[in-house]
DNA sequence: CCATATAGTCAAGCATGATTGACTATGCGC
DNA sequence: GCGCATAGTCAATCATGCTTGACTATATGG
């Protein structure tokens, strides 16, 4: 363990942070994977997943999607009309501006891709089994931690 | 927690898979940020990233990384070689078969990258204080199991 | 020794997801 | 009411990371 080479190459080849990366890809892969084999699934793509986790049933503007998640309105914007097309998402007019318009999830289109998201929750599930309910708390609380150390770019 | 639209809805916006995705998001875009702020550092992709999981010292083929990442051998290729170009890696003639190379990591190499793996070693120290080195070893097992769960396509 | 398989290379093409720039429509403040 | 800011749209372009197909060089088995 003192020679600083090996020190490199196992953080080059299997740090946390490697091990973090690694089981997100394979997650991501298999979840779209699952949906792509559902007959009447939409083609969500990864970008799509990325808007999810900010977006809910009380509606967010596009404007502040992209700012969340750092690119331009422009790159939104197509994601955005797919989802909406797709009936994963309904737009609203914003009562507060009535140039924009709030996006949120529609239930009934949400079922659609409700197997994927199933696929996504039996994984879960499945390390649940593997490893307890306990240490299943402690990891989600550790990504949390992992989150908030890289969320705002210090 | 009856209600299956909220749950649907927890599901596609805050799953424990979803935080895993971001978390690991998060990491790559500002490990990737950090080396390409560092004036002499190779500019390494996403992609050669993926590379470095299956990369040591010992050596290994290029067609058989290009199976362990479920990519043909071609979209390998210009990775590897610009990987070269780099001295992060080297190839030798594999011994047993002359018409392969192996590769591995050159220690005077990596430390091209060093700062950029030093950044993914200060989040990750980060975070281990942050919850402390108990729940840190218990974090990495689930993210094992979840490797595990994942990794062969069952 | 020759046929066939295998490791790696080269080239062209494509889907994805981003960008910049120009535009439309609506709203808000003076 | 007018002027300017803002939300969203449209179009063109680009980098990335794949693919398929054709090729070269070396190995191995009959």
């Amino acid at each position: 363990m003192s020679d600083p080479d090996a020190q490199l190459a196992a953080l080059a080849s299997a740090s946390t942070g490697q091990l973090l990366l690694r089981a997100a890809r394979l997650l991501d892969e298999r979840a779209l994977a699952r949906l792509a084999e559902i007959p009447g699934a939409p083609p969500v793509r990864p970008a799509h997943t990325r808007l999810f986790p900010h977006l809910d049933f009380s509606g967010v503007r596009a404007s502040v999607l992209a700012e969340r998640l750092g690119v331009t309105k422009q790159a939104i914007h197509p994601l955005v009309t797919e989802l909406v097309e797709w009936g994963l998402v309904e737009q609203v007019v914003d009562p507060a501006d009535r140039r924009a318009r709030l996006l949120r999830f529609r239930p009934d289109g949400l079922s659609a891709i409700a197997q994927g998201l199933a696929m996504l929750e039996s994984v879960e599930r499945e390390v649940e089994r593997a490893v307890g309910t306990e240490r299943m708390a402690v990891f989600r609380e550790v990504l949390g931690a992992w989150i908030a150390a890289l969320e705002p770019p210090p």
